[in-house]
RNA sequence: GGAGAGUUGGCUGAGUGGUCGAAAGCGCCUCCCUGCUAAGGAGGUAACUGGGUAACUGGUUCGAGGGUUCGAAUCCCUCACUCUCCGCCA
């Protein structure tokens, strides 16, 4: 959520701001509703005020033992308007905050202008790429199983087996005890989540149909950020506590909703997948130090297993709904000849956090947190990358030397 | 799944219809006393939010939501969560 304040002092500004990454703002309804909470608020308190004062005067009159009915007219009088203004004004607030939660966060001043991924900015390429391979994951092994998992469950499912399942197991290891080696606290955390949770997080309510709704109403995570983050929702964090840095794997749960026909071979996009999560929480003059710090700590893992990437820094028009600034870590896809996301990186000011209702104490001031947060990565991408870059064309798959003491072996057995 | 007890300020905890945003204690802050420390004394100390340049001044909040009432922390209903006992279970 924007700042209401600075939306009422600077509309025109914030307007164009807002243009750059697409989102037209209704200013003439945000005006009009502003206005009509500013007078009913007046209003509705003038007479809260004044029922309180008479209703005071009332317990004095009768415990004096005179008479009260003129008075009661008086009050109830008072409660007809009041309660009809109230109910007025409740639904101004209710529309005004449905309003405000629909606003996206304000990029960065520094985010490249753009209207869509083409004019997204690659920031560095890393790595060399060397693999002459040209088959995807599911023609290098059979271990990837998609037709079991779709007569478990359904399409975009997948079924690991033997060593294809351990090289996960292991990727997941070697991932978290790199976050835990920079510093992060590894959480084991709910795999849903209610609504204010998300909410918080910004995924309620704007793209509910993102997510998989369990019959409790509580949903699936689509990301380890939701429980993570809201750990800290509703918190005042001491100053000298921070930066807060957490981390988790989680399975992670998306819809795709809207996603039909993009991605349907292979792990690339998956109802289901495995993704190590890391949060920062910070203040807000350290947060795009903090940025570049996460962004850092996701590329080690990348560097360690030896696969080619970029980075790319997202302009304004593709910038996600919650983030100020992103950075999008691409690995290199040898079957498909070009870079896939492989991690997302960003800064999302104080906009989670004032959704969240997350603070940061220092000298008796306190003020909204910013968070950060990123992938480390996600680990089905990875693993597919892996298989991919390091084919031999025969039938094995070399495993880079950090990853080795965690999957126990040098070489990854494809079967087949 | 069954039975019961709870949820009040930073913490402990009192309050069962008005003078209660709320006793008392702890903690914290300021001052006094003191060579220093300890002890002691005096005072202060909730959050959120509206209006106002400000001084200041309103409102809301006692787990959440609804109801009764002129008036609710207090009475009634619904829900969430916590704890205890029994059962069951990884």
């Amino acid at each position: 959520m924007i700042d209401i304040k600075k939306l009422r002092d600077e509309i025109d500004h914030t307007g164009k701001i807002l243009l750059t990454r697409g989102y037209e703002l209704n200013k003439e309804l945000f005006l009009s509703l502003d206005d009509q909470r500013k007078t009913l608020q007046l209003s509705v308190e003038e007479l809260q005020s004044k029922r309180k004062k008479l209703s005071n005067d009332f317990g004095k009159i009768k415990s004096s033992g005179e008479d009260t009915s003129s008075l009661k007219i008086e009050i109830d009088t008072i409660n007809k308007e009041l309660k009809v203004k109230d109910e007025l004004l409740q639904s101004v607030l209710i529309s005004l905050n449905d309003f405000l939660l629909d606003i996206p966060n304000l990029p960065n001043d520094n985010v490249p202008l753009g209207s869509d991924e083409t004019d997204n900015v690659v920031v560095k390429k890393c790595g060399e790429i060397t693999s002459k391979n040209k088959i995807d994951h599911l023609e290098i092994t059979n271990d990837i199983d998609t037709d079991l998992a779709a007569k478990l469950a359904g399409s975009r499912f997948s079924v690991l087996k033997g060593d294809i399942a351990k090289l996960q197991r292991a990727l997941i290891s070697f991932m978290l005890e790199t976050a835990i080696k920079n510093g992060y606290q590894e959480f084991y955390v709910p795999y849903m989540a209610n609504s204010e949770s998300l909410k918080g997080t910004g995924q309620l309510p704007k793209f509910e149909e993102d997510l998989f709704k369990t019959t409790d109403n509580l949903y699936l995570i689509p990301t380890a950020e939701v429980p993570l983050t809201n750990i800290h929702s509703n918190d005042v964090i001491d100053e000298k506590d921070t930066p807060v840095k957490l981390t988790s794997h989680t399975p992670c749960f998306r819809s795709e909703a809207g996603s039909y026909g993009r991605d349907t071979k292979g792990l690339i996009r998956q109802h289901q997948f495995e993704k190590i999560e890391l949060v920062q929480i910070v203040k807000s003059q350290n947060s795009m130090d903090s940025l570049d710090d996460l962004l850092s700590n996701a590329e080690e893992i990348l560097e360690l297993l030896e696969l080619p990437y970029q980075v790319v820094e997202l302009c304004t028009g593709d910038l996600g709904f919650s983030s100020s600034k992103t950075y999008d870590i691409e690995v290199w896809m040898p079957s498909q000849a070009k870079y896939r996301e492989i991690s997302s990186c960003s800064n999302f000011s104080d906009f989670q956090a004032r959704r969240a209702n997350i603070k940061i104490k220092s000298d008796d001031k306190k003020e909204l947190a910013h968070t950060i947060n990123g992938s480390a990565l996600a680990v089905g991408r990875t693993l597919i990358a892996l298989l991919e870059n390091n084919y031999d064309g025969k039938k094995n798959i070399n495993l880079p030397k950090s990853l080795v003491p965690f999957f126990g072996s040098e070489v990854v057995n494809i079967s087949n």
